[in-house]
RNA sequence: GUCCCCAUCGUCUAGAGGCCUAGGACACCACCCUUUCAAGGUGGAGACACGGGUUCGAAACCCGUUGGGGAUACCA
């Protein structure tokens, strides 16, 4: 048989980091199998359902590159399905019409919560009472039987098996009054219609698992294997949720994080295998297991994700690089001359191993970006002011202009050889040059600039410098 | 309240009864490298929640305590 899984988020809010871990380990466990990655948006619930909070999952997902099979199917408009499955229940006997009334629900939760435990919230009043009893006006709801004893065991392949006692399950609403479906039911009806081998979610779900256990028995059908994993905190140790400011993943996106640092975090998070860190998308899929998951909360930490994205700046390609740090200097409203992105490629893997985001990536570029003449930073300027330094500079400059290559390490080499001459520390050459070639006193090895930079622009910022 | 789940450095984790004097990563500290800042290298500090069992031997297995989390809707 082969593997199905889905990501099932409603649209009542952003693609937080939670659903975005459980969506990862949905796709890695399907690509795994060499299945499919099923997504569904549960918007049964329509008040609460909107376009904005839809948009922004699907734009997470595919900024995560979490690519899934097929197109993705809103849950709402298999509303008549749903019904249809519900009525069929109560044609079997496996379901029943209520007609309670909210107020009496209410009173039964208030008896069952003093109780101290062994009663049910809901007490089966309309279980075995005869439709021609029912109350003119009402409209009723649609209740599933559950079992009245013995108990049920889930093998989730996380947590292992759980067991629950049958009388805490009461007989939950499967169909609204107003003929829609609850949760419950459409999860149900749609996982074996799309017929999911795999339910991988959040913690939180599992105490639903053993209610959908039985819904789905009662309608004779296979009931998947469940994966409950463990949710994320924050890292006062609750449950992720807006008002704990939880971010939605494009709030990442905006910090300058790489979707594949981000994934790589996620799944670290939970999840392991031996001491690998560092796991790409490839080898995620052929190592991931549910084995593996913990079966601990894991707390979310914003200096791990940030050293990671270093990592994968280090070892990303330039162009895509160059392009990130474009948009951002064009948001900026800086232009750039083709001069000036041809020496953001070539200078760009001296500026990623010193950034932690894209954005201080950009900041970094700056140097290359513009052209001579270049503004200085008030610590350059200081630093130029000195008119031995700028006497350094002037014969460096004479010394430049005879260089029969502009390489790295030919650059260095005059440089070296032309303290050595005037007894200078290097220190007190690179310095001033530094202040001159980027505007600032903290940049790349100054030769790997200034190869950068080239002949040309490197004697035009020395010689603005030294006037 | 009741039910369910969880418990190794500050954080993420390795650990399948002897390979554990508990390993790795982030963060922290020191040193090295060095033209600045990063990166990199080397080293340091830092944990088995507690109490009982089981066993020749428990971080690992069992029970309890404590602590944390989740669920308790005509939300999903």
């Amino acid at each position: 048989m082969s593997v199905v899984t889905r990501f099932a988020p409603s649209p009542t809010g952003f693609l937080h980091i939670g659903g975005a871990r459980t969506a990862l380990f949905n796709y890695l466990f399907a690509k795994h199998h060499g299945g499919q990655f099923l997504l569904r948006v549960e918007d049964t619930d329509r008040k609460r359902s909107t376009e904005e909070a839809m948009q922004a999952i699907l734009h997470g997902m595919n900024w995560l590159e979490l690519n899934w099979d097929g197109a993705e199917t809103y849950q709402s408009q298999n509303a008549d399905r749903h019904r249809e499955v519900a009525e069929q229940l109560v044609a079997d006997g496996n379901a029943y019409k209520c007609y309670c009334t909210p107020e009496e629900l209410a009173e039964m939760r208030e008896i069952a919560k003093n109780s101290g435990g062994g009663t049910r919230m809901y007490d089966g009043r309309w279980r075995d009472r005869d439709a021609s009893e029912a109350p003119a006006g009402i409209d009723p709801v649609i209740r599933i039987k559950m079992p009245l004893e013995g108990e049920t065991t889930i093998a989730d392949l996380v947590q292992g098996d759980v067991t629950k006692a049958n009388d805490t399950l009461d007989d939950f609403i499967i169909l609204r009054s107003d003929g829609t479906p609850t949760y419950m039911l459409a999860v149900v009806v749609d996982d074996h219609d799309m017929g999911v081998t795999h339910a991988i979610r959040g913690d939180d779900h599992l105490n639903n698992a053993f209610r959908q256990l039985h819904l789905f028995k009662a309608c004779g059908w296979d009931v998947p294997e469940f994966a409950h994993i463990p949710l994320i905190h924050g890292s006062d140790g609750a449950k992720l949720s807006k008002r704990h400011g939880a971010l939605g993943v494009e709030a990442y996106e905006e910090m300058g994080i790489l979707p594949e640092a981000m994934c790589n975090y996620l799944l670290r998070l939970g999840w392991s295998h031996g001491d690998d860190e560092t796991i790409s998308r490839e080898q995620a899929i052929e190592w991931f297991n549910l084995d593996a998951v913990g079966r601990s909360p894991a707390r979310f930490d914003m200096d791990k994700l940030l050293n990671l994205n270093a990592q994968y700046l280090k070892t990303a390609d330039a162009d895509t690089l160059a392009a990130r740090v474009l948009a951002d200097a064009n948001a900026a409203g800086i232009t750039v001359s083709p001069e000036a992105e041809t020496r953001l490629v070539a200078g760009m893997p001296g500026l990623a191993s010193r950034a932690k985001n894209t954005h201080e990536l950009f900041e970094l570029s700056h140097l290359y970006l513009v052209d001579a003449p270049i503004e200085m930073t008030e610590k350059a300027r200081d630093s130029l002011t000195d008119a031995e330094a700028r006497q350094t500079l002037k014969e460096l400059a004479e010394l430049l202009k005879k260089a029969t290559s502009w390489g790295e390490a030919e650059l260095d080499g005059i440089a070296r050889e032309y303290a050595e001459t005037r007894e200078l520390k290097l220190g007190k050459v690179a310095q001033p040059l530094r202040a001159a070639l980027t505007g600032s006193s903290v940049s790349p090895s100054i030769f790997e600039v200034m190869a950068v930079l080239g002949r040309d622009e490197t004697l035009a910022r020395l010689e603005f410098a030294a006037n």
